[in-house]
DNA sequence: CGCAGTATTGCACGGTGTTGCAACAGCGGG
DNA sequence: CCCGCTGTTGCAACACCGTGCAATACTGCG
């Protein structure tokens, strides 16, 4: 068969750029490349979108059974420094994890359908740059997360 | 002695109006005056600004050490509905109870130092009607909690 | 004052993270 | 290829809450 040799031969299996350089970027710091981090990179290149942390763990889990969760939340930290997730908290206070954040921005949470959208940082300026010059302070817009009633909830 | 007749005639040792009448909207409801209630009610009465849940369990089992948690989550549960607490959360995800929340405000939390302020409905008015305006949706303020840096932490 | 009906409690357990610490293992250098 | 320095891991324990369920106890009523 060709298909092992084809495996065998792809350089990567289209691995966005920014995973691609992850190892490089945490020598760089003088921080390591592990087992758990490669775990959970490979994790991460596979999802998409917002994932809570606990399921983060469970598809580590499923790649590597001896996952443990205290390795994963720390593993998080760091690739939150380096700007590769960032995270806000549900209505429930619970940690949700946006992957590859193109773009700062909040998240908007309706109480009754748990539904969520995503706050561009245009519909948020008003606050931050008003916050910024009244006060002097400097809103981490990514993990700001607004709760409220969506339009379609409101019908009730 | 005096002392002894003076606090057996006394009406109420100074309870703000609120608290002298949960037991009544309670009942209204076909809720019960419990113990338990009475010593959270208590506590809060003793209170003011913000404190954490898990703070409010403590006062209240220094007052009844018989207090278990989930008893004190539920009441106040409850007394959120009688909009006599409501309650957002801090950059750690724990949840932060305002007692006798004057007007529907947010909160503003420093990373760094771990200060907050409040942030008065006005503050806010922007982000609120807008998303109103454009999506429909209706923010709910007062669990509304936005992280950064304050000015101070700022010069760092 | 005792009853019945229903709200509430206590308890035990589960979920979601966080932290201190000793053992371990990247990784750069000899 | 082995050493040693440090960053990491795994473990165990802890913190903060939520929930299902059976036992309990408010409350209004007779
Ligand atoms: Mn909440
Ligand atoms: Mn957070
Ligand atoms: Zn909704
Ligand atoms: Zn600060």
């Amino acid at each position: 068969m060709t298909a092992r040799a084809a495996s065998e031969r792809a350089p990567q299996p289209a691995e966005p750029a920014p995973w691609a350089s992850v190892r490089e970027r945490l020598r760089a710091r003088g921080l390591r490349w592990t087992p758990q981090r490669r775990v959970l990179i490979d994790v991460l290149a596979a999802s998409t979108g917002h994932v809570t942390g606990s399921e983060l763990v469970d598809r580590c889990r499923a790649v590597d059974p001896a996952t443990v969760p205290s390795t994963v939340y720390r593993a998080l930290d760091v690739l939150e420094e380096l700007g590769l997730v960032s995270h806000s908290h549900g209505h429930d206070g619970r940690e949700e994890f946006h992957i590859l954040p193109d773009a700062a921005h909040g998240h908007l949470h309706c109480t009754r359908c748990r539904r969520t959208w995503e706050l561009p940082a245009g519909e948020a300026a008003e606050l931050t740059i008003g916050l910024h010059d009244a006060r002097g302070f400097s809103v981490d817009l990514s993990h700001l997360s607004v709760g409220g009633l969506c339009a379609d909830c409101r019908g009730a």
